[in-house]
DNA sequence: CTAGGGTTAG
């Protein structure tokens, strides 16, 4: 590192300022030109020499203006850090997302050792265990125990509760367990009333680090018995229950879990928005969202850039992009990770020409794009066609910023040649990239194969399909649909003998939709809901209109090897017709329906949801796992897609679902 | 100077 942390032929100044002085002067630094000129001039007085005004600059630099290459330039110039520089520099690089910087604070906690100017104290290890825990460093975690434990600080709660997270995100869950019940507090025992406040919390702290971990192990139900056996929760409890659900895919239980907070008078803060928008916007719960945006606003919980990207991800997820922007263009910040979610947004609704603008903005603004800002891009040019641009977008990423493309953008770039029909280029880009190819990738393939009936290739991919990912539904699925698309039905009944033959089935299909701020949730022939005589009803009356008005079910999608009649009923219970049934007898007339499902809406749906917006005179928005259809006067803001056009042309033929 | 967070191809 820098020589001049170990150069001890230099003195102190000692002309520290008191620190409340010093504290608003760095929080009156609004951009990073100010900080730089106050860390000028405290240069210029010497000031900078003063550990404590030293590690207020670094911590300042660190947590407010997110800039750890500046906080590390000014430890390493300091000639005699203390203790509490040590600790400061140690936290701000244990607290980063990066594992590089992570390691870091683990050499540099090595060399504190071995300067041996400075001993470390309570405050130094918690930090350096995080660090450990971040980088599942259990090596150097066990050791750090073992110099905890000389040291005589196994008894301190911080630091104890500090091992507990090491052990856990080290997936040693058996060590952390053990650790945790030695340390955790009986509050059922009559000791209660002696506990004081800081016992309390560092007992809560204790059940949250250890819910997180079960969390990130990926154990949810564990996660979840904790959180319900804890003697006291804080909001942080909660926290790390809702982004722990968020996080796991379970959408609909982290939104339960936030309303049951409420209904325990918890406010949710800052961290709880943040946590609960991701799901919010999976389900596509826009009434919820309006309204977590409002609380931000009512609670002054400011939205800056991370709560704002997830703003920005919500509003775009939920069907209003135009909100999205907006929200976009007022915030104060924008880091690569906002610039990432508008730029997907306007992919996600096929706005191309919008995310290249935005693209080239971001460039405008001084921001560095990320990976995730490319798939953005490229999923844009490859809805749009733009194969050109794309091509451009990918090197332009490669050469000039550096970025290694993970697998996500050969997906994007075999996407974007395959729909153009650049078949060859396509599959020889998946057979020369540096990545193993995965299932998804190979499916893209398979997709433009279908699209541009390339029989040959496909049946290739297909057979590399089964074999790579040999009890996935939707390989057999893309294939069997090809043969459909060529009008090829014992090819597409051998695959579906196939798939009973291995017991493969098609993932259930699920849709929700939200009413009065409540989300309810259906699956295909779902009857478990509380007014499931109702929906019934409707169903009936619905398919009923639907004759009159010339509908036939569209039957060749239905998966299932049963008659035409059994085909029928299946079609009538699909998730999305549940979904639309019951949005129909709880809304008032002339509401417009918002429905989110996790597959892509099936050929027949499409098709009744147009004709039911037409009879019932309703606007019905239904976004699927791709994208939004509007549906309204009897047509879908779709109708122009391709794969539609190639329907409507081989409308006799093709079996559509795309699933 | 303990704990929690945002974007991700088809």
């Amino acid at each position: 590192m820098n020589s001049t942390i170990y150069n001890p032929n230099r003195t102190l100044n000692s002309s520290a300022q008191p620190r409340l002085i010093l504290s608003k002067a760095l929080t009156s630094c609004k951009t990073p030109r100010d900080l730089k000129q106050l860390h000028a001039s405290f240069i210029k007085t010497g000031q900078i020499q003063d550990p404590l005004t030293a590690a207020e600059v670094i911590k300042f630099c660190a947590f407010s203006s997110r800039d750890i290459d500046y906080a590390r330039a000014i430890f390493c110039q300091m000639p005699e850090p203390n203790c509490f520089c040590w600790n400061t520099i140690l936290r701000v690089l244990a607290e980063t997302n990066d594992e590089h910087h992570q390691s870091e604070a683990l050499m540099l906690f090595s060399a504190m050792l071995c300067d041996g100017r400075v001993k470390p104290n309570r405050f130094t290890f918690p930090s350096v265990l995080k660090a450990c825990a971040r980088a599942s460093r259990l090596r150097e975690g066990k050791q750090i125990h073992g110099l905890i434990v000389k040291f005589g600080f196994h008894e301190d709660e911080f630091i104890s509760s500090s091992l507990v997270r090491m052990y856990v995100m080290c997936a040693v869950i058996e060590d952390a367990y053990s650790l945790f019940s030695k340390n955790v507090v009986d509050f059922d025992g009559s000791c209660q009333m002696e506990l004081d406040k800081r016992k309390q919390d560092g007992n809560v702290v204790l059940w949250n680090i250890m819910i997180d971990g079960q969390v990130r192990l990926g154990d949810i139900k564990s996660a979840k018995n904790l959180f319900d056996e804890m003697p006291q929760r804080s909001v942080v409890s909660w926290n790390v229950m809702i982004s722990g659900y968020a996080q796991n895919g379970h959408f609909i239980e982290a939104i339960n879990l936030f309303q049951e907070m409420q209904s325990s008078n918890i406010d949710p803060n800052y961290v709880t928005l943040v946590s609960v928008l991701p799901a919010i916007a999976r389900i596509g719960a826009l009434e919820l969202g309006k309204w977590i945006h409002l609380y931000a606003g009512k609670n002054k919980i400011e939205i800056d850039d991370v709560l704002g990207s997830a703003l920005v991800d919500m509003y775009s997820k939920c069907g209003s992009i135009e909100k999205a922007l907006q929200v976009f263009e007022t915030l104060p910040k924008r880091n690569a990770i906002t610039w990432s979610a508008i730029i997907g947004a306007f992919a996600m609704h096929g706005r191309a020409e919008d995310a290249i603008i935005h693209f080239h903005l971001l460039g405008k603004a001084g921001v560095t794009p990320n990976d995730v800002a490319y798939i953005g891009i490229l999923s844009a040019c490859s809805h749009a066609g733009l194969v050109e641009e794309g091509r451009s977008f990918f090197s332009h990423m490669v050469k000039v910023v550096g970025l290694q493309p993970k697998i996500e953008h050969y997906g994007c770039m075999v996407d974007l040649l395959g729909r153009a029909g650049h078949l060859e280029e396509a599959e020889e880009l998946i057979r020369n990239m540096p990545i193993e190819p995965d299932d998804v990738i190979w499916k893209a393939l398979l997709g433009a194969c279908k699209m541009h009936k390339n029989l040959k290739m496909g049946e290739r991919v297909a057979e590399t399909l089964m074999e790579l990912a040999p009890h996935d539904s939707g390989s057999y699925v893309a294939l069997s649909n090809l043969y459909a698309s060529l009008g090829n039905w014992e090819a597409v009944a051998r695959v579906r003998l196939k798939m009973k033959e291995m017991d493969i089935r098609k993932d259930p299909g699920c849709s929700w939709i939200e009413i009065h701020g409540i989300i309810h949730e259906f699956l295909a022939e779902d009857d478990s809901h509380s007014q499931a005589k109702e929906i019934q009803a409707m169903l009936g009356e619905m398919s009923m209109k639907l004759r009159l008005n010339g509908y036939r079910p569209n039957t060749l999608d239905v998966f299932l090897n049963t008659d035409e009649q059994e085909k029928a009923r299946a079609l009538q219970y699909h998730s999305e017709k549940i979904a639309v049934a019951f949005g129909l007898i709880s809304t008032a007339p002339k509401h417009p329906l918002k429905i989110v499902k996790n597959l892509r809406i099936c050929e027949d749906c499409h098709a009744s949801l147009k004709l039911i917006s037409l009879i019932y005179k309703r606007q019905i928005i239904v976004r699927d796992r791709k994208r939004f259809h509007h549906f309204e006067h009897g047509s879908c803001s779709c109708n122009e897609d391709a794969s539609t056009m190639l329907n409507k042309i081989y409308r006799k033929k093709i079996c559509v679902a795309d699933f």
